[in-house]
DNA sequence: ACCTGAACACCGTTCAAGT
DNA sequence: ACCTGAACACCGTTCAAGT
């Protein structure tokens, strides 16, 4: 009696599976997520996953791009020349919001879209949406990579969140200039927040620069 | 016979166990490294590396500071307000290219220096030149922090390399403007080394633009 | 002090078996 | 088609035992 095989609904679904999975990690770490953990939370045994998803890397890689699918791409649909730079600050604010929400995921998102859907959303709204304010597509291209290099780098681990909170850690004569860096700990967000601000409009200035020089020399040449 | 136990001669060290480790993370992945099999690699039984490092996390540690250790500083060693976005170019360079030559470890270096020597060396240098160079407290922290996001970022994972090189993956219809993607793969070293460079470049326009108004200001207020 | 084998509580994945 | 338990080849770490 009590018949435990093939339900007449199934017990699992992908989109189950990767909602349950995404919860664990941000609970707990990448760490703590192996199959047979996961499996237990959604209440089957370990390879009952395996009807749903090849690997345990299949798993993660969905999550990954539900992540992705998270960062708003709106601010795209209508850039020109005048506001590539607006709709470029917007995008990276949600894109880095979108991480931050889910820190443990940044690692997996390293490899880059590979064939996920979300990822290439976002590579292709934003290299469009370069092309179509006036920069040329390698210019273009090295734009998305280059905001991909600094949001990912500030979701990827907090700076200040990365020195101990403890002031006999600092030797001064070890490191005569971090009679302060005991305090970061407790700033993290803020000190992170302003490093983030700071960059970015740094960055989108430098850019700003490099466009106007394009503009005017009709990007002739190889950019020089 | 053949007494196996405590030999007069010690079998491993510290540092005998961190370049195996490395080496072996470097060839074939974070993955790869497992305590029994980095034991096997060195000649011994898998807890015999419980008597120099108490877990594997610690061992890891020491690689990846191994790493940070490889950055070049030296460019700080007089910097002033003349020349700190050169220092800065400078050492960006020599950072990206040592994690460059260990894209596993990138991932390690995330949580931040936290008590290793050579992590802290690094913030310490760069910290106290900016300082020196005229940048108050405060932005020399967020430029620490925010050369950070950009060079871990970039080393993290290949942009173009996180396209597949596969001209099927890109269905127009799906993503309209990605119809060369599949060619970044292929040209994946030039794509990226392309986009660092632009990127730092934008990065560094941006900040001596923050500078000059700053020290015109005599930074008042709190950077406005 | 520094190495050993045995053991514990885990892993990811395969597979034959059930319905 | 979709779930099961058993099984395989692994893990990190502890520990008593050896010298």
């Amino acid at each position: 009696m009590c018949a435990m095989a093939r339900p007449r609904k199934p017990l699992l679904s992908r989109d189950l599976i990767v909602e349950t999975a995404a919860a664990l990690v941000d609970a707990e770490g990448l760490a703590a997520l192996s199959t047979r953990r996961l499996a237990a939370e959604l209440g089957v045994s370990g390879p009952s996953l395996y009807n749903h998803f090849r690997t345990k890397d299949e798993i993660l890689d969905a999550v990954a791009d539900a992540v992705s699918a998270q960062i708003d791409l709106s601010m795209f649909d209508e850039t020109d020349g005048r506001d590539w730079r607006t709709a470029l600050h917007d995008w990276a604010v949600s894109y880095r919001s979108a991480l931050a929400d889910h820190p443990h995921v940044v690692p997996l998102l390293a490899e880059g879209p590979g064939r996920r859907p979300a990822g290439l959303k976002v590579a292709d709204a934003v290299f469009g949406a370069m092309v179509r304010a006036g920069w040329p597509p390698a210019q273009a291209t090295s734009i998305g990579a280059l905001m991909r290099y600094f949001i990912t780098g500030s979701a990827l681990g907090s700076f200040a969140g990365g020195f101990v909170d403890d002031a006999s850690a600092y030797d001064p004569a070890d490191y005569p200039h971090l009679g302060q860096a005991h305090l970061l700990a407790e700033r993290q967000e803020v000190v992170d927040e302003r490093a983030f601000e700071t960059g970015l409009t740094a960055l989108l200035d430098g850019l700003a620069l490099q466009y106007e020089t394009g503009v005017r020399g009709q990007w002739a040449g190889r950019s020089s």
